[in-house]
RNA sequence: GGUCGCUUAGCUCAGUUGGCAGAGCAUCUCCCUUACAAGGAGAGGGUCGUAAGUUCGAGACUUACAGCGACCACCA
């Protein structure tokens, strides 16, 4: 065996064998309680980043957890096909490598390319999963755009649809003119943009005047270029300056069309001049003012944000109408919206209209694809009437059906759910699920599973000709349907009945509203249990932190700052490094500075560290829900956990030799041995507890822990007496008890580090196990349960004793500089159970203390001058005539004594409290009263070690 | 503006029902001892953001404040 472990060797030969046994897929075992955890889908074409890697990771401890529990267990995975996503990366290449668009290669063949780009580099972050471990099932592996997933799309939007919970309307819309798309309102994201705010002038048409004898009202715009499509001027009813020209009119300038002044609520007194433009086919809260008050609509603007050549004027209900010419001015025609507003700007100043300007930062809505500011447009869309789904959705939160972890992202749950807005789900992309919607001439509405479907449906004459919707559904339209559509939904399928509802999903807070909600509006809308009452799509939502750089930075390709799980585990030379960060990037002036800080940062590229302290770090990182900054530091200890391992196991092997050791006779056993037998079952219960409390950091510390610094620091280093010089029956019995609390930790770590386990166990098992030949599999084998009855209170004592003892010489021989390899004897003033302690595990205490001998000290026997240390109510005396330092050692007393004064103060303080000793629970005052006893035992104790050394 | 979170050792973070402040990394000293130098043994290092309150007792509970961060909404 080698000094350390190669993980590139194994890790990928063991998966192939776990994988190809077919262990990842469901036991199907009688009476095995079903777990199933679903996969967050990843973007089809995408590849794994250290977000993925975290929950995934997570995911894998979960399922690792409850398999070996002998739960009957699916990971359920998959891939999105993520629209917008993808359609822009196969947009992007097309442009790069023929100079085309996706229009002109028209839809089919656009669509062919993308599954053609799919079929390329769909596998990336499959195989990537496989590397990190993560134990999916992969014969079930589905695809959002797979016949199946596309079959339960389409039934969920004609029941939808004929349940009217989902309807088509011409409302305005988020529109991103650079993808030519509505988005829904989670796709917008604000940035804070320094702008400017125009005051613009509004003549008053047929002699009308303000308060003030002005002809003309002031209103104030951040969006002078949308003036082309004002249908009046609000005021504010109450408002005093001007409730009395409610009703009269405007000239509006430029197109001189005459808009009323309205009295709305939506006009604040307190804020700019108290009048306000109201364009309803380009604002939102204007929308709303002409809704209240029945204005019409004038969508001055082209799919891609330009100013239209003649405007389009609907009624209030969007109904095309001529109220208004759409007659725009024709140096306007055809400019992007930027350029038309300065030409608005410009001739309103020259009219004498620009009234003044200020200066004013607004939070401007951006797209978060596109990434253009976002542009209110009045279009026709599908809707789903999200409030009615949410009101069960909500209570199901409420009443504990389900639960978040941690339990405070239930507000942030609730606070979206409880005023949600209706959901636009229509996108006018082409990759994604086509909308099962048929035109006639006429423009009637007909949805059904396909065009035949609705000529049955709706008793269509064969001669009508019938126009699919072009339009493509909301890629989380399909992702909110996850829980049920993989598992065969509509088809009752045995894993839908199984495995339905799942247990715990593990995702980010950043998909709560995209996703959690909306799949559970919809799984409690689609999915009933036998009662017909709402089934949850889970029980638990395990809500990960995001992984930030080491300097609390969120990783983005564009901060040059990103971190490849692959290359954690793989490691990575600095150039490929530099390489990957600077390549391809959106502002190539960046790559400069980026390649510069990643030079500096990782100045020998980045080590090798194998996937399980990778994984083993994400454990150990998973607190209460925080952000976590990435930590290199982390990573190479937990790797150094892992060599610990290793060679622990090393050591285990080496001694054991080639034959199964035998049962030791109970009788043979030191209490060593009991020792480590009882924290072992403590470990078991506190890393259980953990994993049930979703715990992981605890659980990875608790491991940690207990196999450095108990089980190799102590028991390891306790077991080379008999190892090296026992009897045969002594050894046999040491090396047993070495190998099976060797085999119950690889069993406990095994959800966290499955690949050294498995390679370490392997070698284990057949020497601990009967009938083990080495060929099975570590991932099968029940996970502990802690045994009470393998607990002894009396080992543990006895050993945390001969620690104390251990631990005091080596702090004598370290203070008093002498050598770790001088030789000597030690003394114990000792009684009871100490004395005993001393006297059964003297072997121990030699070894670990490397001291010649170890004798308790005879009452009333003289004392000889010695190096002292205080052990609780005993006394380690290292005799050493001659060697002492008389002023250290008096030093190092004084000290002592001082800290034992100040304690002793402190408690005497407490007892002297009447209202502490009176209130306190009893227990707690008998606590200090004893420890009052001890410390002053301790100081008298001090005291005489002082004179004697003093008298020297 | 609303909601939520965070502030503990030089750094990154634990700290369960209130009862003597912890870990890893970093630092310092010693040691290549037959599992492991990716190691072993030892040491130093903290006014728990500030202030008040509740309590016999507060890192933990309450309130206010400060700093940092996130999300949501609005800004004509």
């Amino acid at each position: 065996m080698e000094k350390t472990f190669d993980a590139k060797a194994v890790e990928q030969n063991i998966y192939r064998r776990w994988e190809e046994s077919g262990c990842f897929s469901p036991s199907w075992k009688e009476g095995a309680k079903p777990y199933c955890i679903m996969l967050p889908p990843p973007n089809v074409t995408g590849s794994l980043h250290m977000g993925h890697a975290f929950q995934q990771t997570i995911m894998d401890i979960l399922i690792r957890h409850h398999r070996m529990m002998g739960d009957n267990t699916l990971w359920q995975a998959g891939t999105d096909h993520a629209g917008i996503a993808t359609q822009m990366v196969v947009e992007r290449k097309l442009a790069a490598e023929e100079g085309k668009t996706r229009r002109d290669l028209g839809r089919d063949a656009f669509i062919r390319k993308v599954w053609d780009w799919k079929a390329e580099s769909g596998g990336t972050i499959t195989r990537q999963m496989r590397r990190l471990g993560d134990s999916v099932d992969w014969t079930r592996e589905r695809f959002t755009m797979d016949d199946g997933l596309s079959r339960a799309v389409q039934e969920v939007f004609i029941r939808l649809y004929r349940e009217d919970l989902i309807y088509r309307g011409k409302r305005l819309v988020n529109w991103d003119p650079k993808l030519r798309t509505a988005i829904s309102d989670l796709e917008v994201e604000n940035r804070e943009v320094k702008s400017h705010m125009w005051h613009l002038r509004y003549p008053l048409a047929d002699g009308a005047k303000t308060r003030e004898g002005l002809d003309y009202l002031v209103v104030a715009t951040t969006r002078p270029e949308t003036m082309l499509g004002d249908t009046a001027v609000a005021v504010n009813p109450r408002d005093p300056r001007y409730q009395d020209l409610i009703g009269k009119k405007i000239l509006l300038p430029l197109v001189n069309r005459l808009i009323p002044v309205v009295g709305d609520e939506h006009a604040d007194m307190e804020k700019g001049t108290g009048c306000v433009k109201i364009t309803p086919a380009h604002d939102f809260n204007d929308n709303e003012v002409g809704h209240r008050c029945g204005l019409p609509m004038i969508n001055v603007l082209t799919e891609d944000a330009r100013i239209r050549d003649e405007a389009q004027v609907f009624n209030v209900n969007g109904e095309p109408s001529d109220v208004y010419s759409g007659e725009i001015p024709e140096d306007l025609r055809g400019l992007d919206r930027y350029e038309a507003r300065k030409a608005v700007l410009a001739k309103m100043e020259n009219l004498g209209l620009l009234d003044r300007i200020e200066d004013h930062t607004l939070m401007q809505p951006y797209g978060d694809r596109g990434g253009v500011p976002i542009e209110p447009m009045l279009t026709d869309q599908w809707y789903v009437r999200a409030g009615i789904l949410a009101e069960p959705a909500i209570k199901a939160v409420e009443d504990g059906r389900i639960t978040f972890v941690p339990r405070q992202y239930e507000n942030m749950y609730f606070s979206w759910m409880r005023n949600i807005q209706d959901w636009c789900i229509s996108r006018q992309l082409w990759w994604g699920h086509r909308i099962p919607a048929w035109y006639d001439p006429e423009g009637n509405v007909y949805v059904g599973a396909g065009e035949e479907d609705v000529r049955s449906h709706y008793n269509l004459s064969p001669d009508l000709p019938l126009k699919q919707d072009e339009d493509v559904l909301d890629t989380w339209f399909s992702s909110a349907l996850w829980t049920f559509s993989t598992l065969g939904w509509p088809e009752e399928t045995r894993e839908l009945k199984t495995f339905h509802p799942t247990d715990v999903l593990v995702t980010g807070f950043d998909i709560i509203f995209f996703w959690v909600a909306r799949m559970i509006m919809m799984t409690m809308h689609f999915m009933k249990d036998g009662q017909g009452n709402p089934q949850v799509p889970f029980r638990t939502v395990y809500v990960t932190g995001l992984i930030r750089d080491e300097e609390g930075q969120k990783m983005s390709k564009s901060k040059g700052n990103v971190l490849d799980p692959l290359d954690m585990i793989d490691g990575i030379s600095l150039d490929a490094l530099v390489g990957k960060r600077t390549g391809n990037m959106m502002q190539p002036q960046m790559a400069e500075k980026i390649a510069k800080r990643t030079r500096k940062q990782f100045p020998e590229g980045i080590d090798a560290h194998g996937t399980d302290a990778l994984r083993f770090t994400l454990a150990a990182l998973a607190s209460t829900g925080r952000d976590i900054n990435w930590d290199m530091k982390r990573l190479e200890g937990y790797r150094n956990f892992c060599n610990k391992l290793w060679n622990a196991s090393r050591y285990a092997l080496m001694n054991a030799g080639d034959t199964p050791v035998t049962r030791p006779d109970p009788a043979d056993l030191t209490a060593a041995d009991r020792w480590i037998v009882t924290r072992l079952q403590i470990a078991i219960r506190e890393i259980t507890e953990s994993f049930a409390a979703y715990r992981f950091d605890l659980a990875a510390t608790t491991l940690y822990e207990f196999v450095w610094n108990e089980y190799c620091d102590w028991y390891l280093e306790m077991t080379k007496p008999a190892i090296w010089k026992g009897s045969p029956r002594e050894k046999n019995a040491a090396v047993h008890t070495v190998l099976s609390v060797l085999e119950q930790i690889l069993r406990l770590a095994h959800p966290i580090i499955p690949f050294i386990t498995e390679e370490i166990w392997g070698n284990v098992a057949p020497l601990i196990l009967e009938g083990h030949t080495g060929s099975e599999t570590l991932m099968l084998q029940p996970y502990p349960k802690a045994q009470s009855t393998l607990e002894d209170q009396k080992a543990l004592t006895q050993v945390e004793f001969v620690k104390q003892v251990v631990i005091g010489v080596r702090n004598i021989r370290a203070e008093m500089k002498v050598s770790p390899s001088a030789r000597f004897s030690i003394l114990l003033k000792a009684e009871g159970a100490d004395a005993q302690a001393a006297e059964d595990n003297k072997a121990f205490i030699m070894a670990l203390a490397n001291v010649d001998d170890v004798r308790i000290l005879p009452e009333g026997a003289e004392r000889p001058l010695s190096v002292t240390k205080l052990l609780g109510a005993s006394e380690l005396l290292v005799p050493m005539a001659g060697l002492i330092d008389k002023d250290a050692e008096l030093a190092r007393l004084q000290k002592e004594a001082e800290k034992l004064q100040g304690e002793k103060d402190r408690i005497a303080a407490k007892l002297a409290n009447e209202s502490f000793v009176a209130r306190a629970p009893q227990q707690v005052v008998d606590k200090e009263r004893a420890r009052l006893a001890e410390v002053e035992d301790q100081i008298s104790k001090i005291t005489r070690q002082r004179e004697e050394i003093a008298a020297l």
